[in-house]
DNA sequence: TATGAATGAGTTTTCATTCAT
DNA sequence: CATGAATGAAAACTCATTCAT
């Protein structure tokens, strides 16, 4: 009898309007006026959903910091070879950075607001402590198995992310396409040779 | 009447004291109010020296991105071994790091502002253009000399950049102290034995 | 189809908690929504029952300002001594106060209201119009048969209601569980002894 | 060379024009905009001077009920007889009362929010503490005197208080003039003569 | 040079009310 | 009868900027 809840539908409706402003204006002159006009609904409307401008954002970063984390746990649970993992972990990472790209202005937003707000930072540091873990602990598998030389698998772990994370920001402020991620495989290449260098079965890719 | 012109004082001050309200606050929410009373003078006062908030944020910027480029560009002269050169390159990055580390999170406000505004993208796409041009010039020399294997001058250069702004913007949200430019050590010397992997003279740092 | 019309229970239930949310919240900040909330409805259904706001307004100040007039009253018509009577007077009104005191609160606030709202206003002074006049006559009737000494049956009235509203509206701010009841009393029986000073039979309470 | 600072008339006519405002509208109505234009002021020059409208009711607040409490009480120091201070008092509420009488409307409206802020409720109860203080003191000693036979102080003093406050208010919903003066000058003298009702000297004013 | 009072447009948020279902 | 999504007007408050002094 009742119409079906809109709910569902109407917050994606709003966090998507909600990314796109971010994406025209940037995080603080995201206004909701502005929010509520790209996603067809009055001021009010938006508000019905969402109890303050903060828990907008509070949504946004879910989607933007939360996403898949899970699948890139998985591809790090295998037992094949740690090289192929890294390369693995890679490409996927290089897929959805394809698939997202647009988002990463978005992204970038919350990292400058982390820079003073630290809440803001403690949701980053918490989804980089993810990527960090299953990372240190891939590198240290390779080491143990011989795959890799003797190194820090912390560093090697940050060296990683670092690398990403980088170009992706270098990709915001200076788009080219996919130019970055053929530098990220260029990178992530040099380095697993890096790592198995004077190893004796020493493989390019 | 005619007091001795102070703006060549004042001006300094005044960014100074821009870039702490920057560093509290981020960019948009830094206000002409706080600005001045960082300062030490009158809302009026600062009106004087800087035609609009504009004008300061300018101002900010070339301090910040164009601080010392030319000093850079003095390593990249050298006759010396391309791997040494990177090395030098990577060592002064860190110092320089060392010291303005504390400036980090006002530099990332412009980066997520030229996620938006075409001006500031503009500027920033410019200072790091020298990087890379420099870089490339560094990598194509080791190339040739054979210090290097082949590979894309480009991306080995977006990866040192990417690498160098990614784990200075991963210290900004989680600060370890020095851990980071530890990681970048690291990682440039893995990047620099996959340069060489494989050329038979292989030296590893 | 036609469900027993149940107009009967649910007003009374959305006036029920509209008295509640402006214990809470007093005039002005009593909405729609969190009436609703209160009684259990949603913000349409209060509507069905009440057109507006206002409506609800209307009903609860009938509510507080018209419930028990008539017996008020029925305790005057009585041939009684007319210092008994105000007595019984003031016991019957510390009874309501006793049961009702939680109900002050609310009252107040259209005691504020009347002072800018002419409708409000209107509505109270009736209300009051009733007191005093069933007190001028009780207090007339005393002069008349000599037990009061010559007084102004106006000024009586109103300093015995004075006294009461008074009393109540410290009560408000400050309460003192029936410490309010207890001043009432002695201040009536003061009153009383005032007015039957000189008269020879002179009793104290 | 600089203007004299405009502060010192500023607030006060600000404050005016929010009593105004709060005479018109009640507490919770009387809105920025509405004291802005009333001060002839801009909205931002109203937050000139007071950093919120919260600041604003309390510079009301202390206008209201702060005026005058010590000169009340010096009335209280006196060693006239006990009677006639009760008298001088209520004279010189009645004063007051006449001159301040267009401020009720706005007291009454504290009065309400004190319902429900504990706050504005600990400003008046510390307010009406100064009154009843002094007058139980001035009680006790009409008693320790003989002037007044034995009652109890607090009571006493809270019946002078209730009925003051009680004629203010319905002097507020029932604007008669000075008819409610007169009603508490024959409601004091009532109750004195109630308290030294059975001691011998008994005066009637 | 420098002050700081003043402006006005912009921000987030609340809420009485309506209406399709 | 009853729901609750949606609207729109108004609220409190902020801030870049101007200008008389």
């Amino acid at each position: 009898m009742t119409r079906p809840d809109v709910s569902d539908e109407r917050r994606p409706q709003i966090i998507e309007a909600a990314i796109q402003v971010f994406l025209r204006r940037g995080y603080r002159k995201a206004s909701m006026p502005e929010i509520a006009r790209q996603a067809g609904l009055s001021i009010g409307g938006v508000y019905w959903y969402f109890k303050s401008k903060d828990e907008i954002v509070q949504a946004i970063m879910q989607q933007l910091f939360q996403s898949d984390l899970a699948s890139l746990n998985i591809l790090l649970d295998a037992t094949a070879p740690a090289r192929a993992r890294v390369e693995q972990f890679t490409a996927r990472y290089v897929e959805i950075y394809s698939e997202y790209a647009w988002l990463n202005p978005a992204g970038i937003q919350f990292y400058a607001e982390a820079a003073h707000d630290l809440q803001v930072r403690g949701f980053i540091q918490e989804y980089l402590a993810h990527y960090r873990q299953a990372l240190v602990t891939l590198i240290e598998q390779g080491i143990q198995r011989g795959e890799f030389r003797a190194a820090d698998p912390g560093d090697v772990a940050n060296v990683i992310i670092g690398l990403e994370e980088g170009l992706s920001l270098l990709g915001v402020v200076d788009p080219q396409g996919l130019r970055w991620c053929q530098a990220l495989r260029a990178g992530v290449t040099l380095l697993l040779d890096g790592l198995s260098a004077g190893l004796g079965d020493l493989q390019e890719g």
